[in-house]
DNA sequence: TTAATCTTGACTAAAAGACTCGGATTTTCA
DNA sequence: TGAAAATCCGAGTCTTTTAGTCAAGATTAA
């Protein structure tokens, strides 16, 4: 069973998509996201590859391009979120096979079984509806545009003391002559490097 | 989160302990359990060594001496086990610091919270008790005790033609002259490196 | 045309997982 | 008394996974 930052992204992601889908019809841009939630773009591509080809998004490319939800959000449950990005809710070493030893039950296949059934059950009854639909989530949503737009007036006065040009969110082909290391500072990126090492273990 | 083979060698081996001390009052040596439930030695080693910081298990040192359960079976819940061998069952990135994002909560911090409540729940409702007492895992049991004493008679008449000497269950100070590759043969020992690739993954 | 965006695939550093090994110490029993 | 059977303990190794990055290209709106 596996549960990682991955499946927490694509989640996270998609709620995000949801949200401003509800505001207005056009297409949501994965820079708009990555802002808004602290992914870095790069790893929201590889995600948006996979939902799309499980047929969660749909893309329309180009300029003013980006993502819209496929389906109605209601018919979207975390556990169909999860899998697409594979990860694994399954707590059973033989996979629902019942052939963990040597092609017999192991003595604790009951037990896991049982683990994985509880949380596919919770995951699946809760949908991007579900979530949209709670005061706490679309307080943070606020909370989080208000962020964006915030930072987004400072670089418009301020502008980057080390190349005295507004600082950009990709290295690009470097049409700007930014080194790799000053654009580290821009919007999204400098929390990810934390998140690696912060997530996995608690509960003690 | 995470549920790995750790947690699940873990509670599988302290089960095998539990059902060994309803039968007898003799301590339980790691070499009888590894046998049974397919675990190598020294993996156990390490998990017990853990389980009796943590005062779940007591061990007697010497010939003869092995493990016994510290306390009521009934008062040892599977999270109690899982956590002692430092796996985690926490879905959130904050690990319940409500912190996930600069210091605020993040988008999906409440699903996260849910889930992970749910899973402690149940895993905190078992213990070794309410499994010890299902017929499916009784009857598991009796067919490993049967496989092992199998394989005990087929090794006494049967001798390992490579060094016309009985088989041993570790290598040792190799006081007789066995190769580790083919003392990779012994009772226990096949069946890991299978599982190291096998487990994780499902639920598509 | 050009700039913004999506798309693909390969690459990588770091961490975690799943062990193994070698020895030390203790105890029993022949 | 000494060999065997246990537990203890610390290190080390090998493999897989995670969480990304990077570069190049394709597509399309303005």
């Amino acid at each position: 069973m596996r549960l990682t930052t991955r499946g927490r992204y694509a989640v996270t992601a998609l709620l995000d998509l949801a949200l401003q889908e509800q505001k207005h019809e056009l297409a949501v841009s994965l820079s708009d996201i990555a802002k808004r939630q602290e992914i870095s773009i790069s790893y929201l591509e590889q995600l948006f590859s996979k939902l799309r080809k499980k047929g969660l998004v749909v893309s329309t490319r180009g300029a003013s391009g980006g993502y819209h939800i496929a389906k109605p959000i209601n018919e979207i449950s975390i556990m169909t979120i999860i899998s697409a990005v594979d990860e694994s809710v399954d707590a059973r070493a033989c996979e629902g096979k019942d052939n963990c030893q040597d092609g017999a039950m192991c003595l604790t296949h009951d037990l896991w079984n049982g683990l994985s059934e509880q949380i596919e059950n919770y995951l699946s009854t809760v949908t991007l509806d579900t979530l949209i639909n709670r005061q706490i989530i679309r307080e943070i949503s606020e909370r989080q545009i208000l962020m964006v737009e915030d930072m987004q007036d400072k670089n418009q006065s301020a502008v980057n003391p080390m190349t005295e040009a507004p600082v950009s969110q990709r290295a690009k082909h470097s049409t700007t002559k930014v080194s790799n290391i000053s654009n580290n500072h821009s919007l999204a990126d400098n929390s990810k490097t934390l998140k690696q090492n912060s997530g996995e273990n608690l509960l003690a």
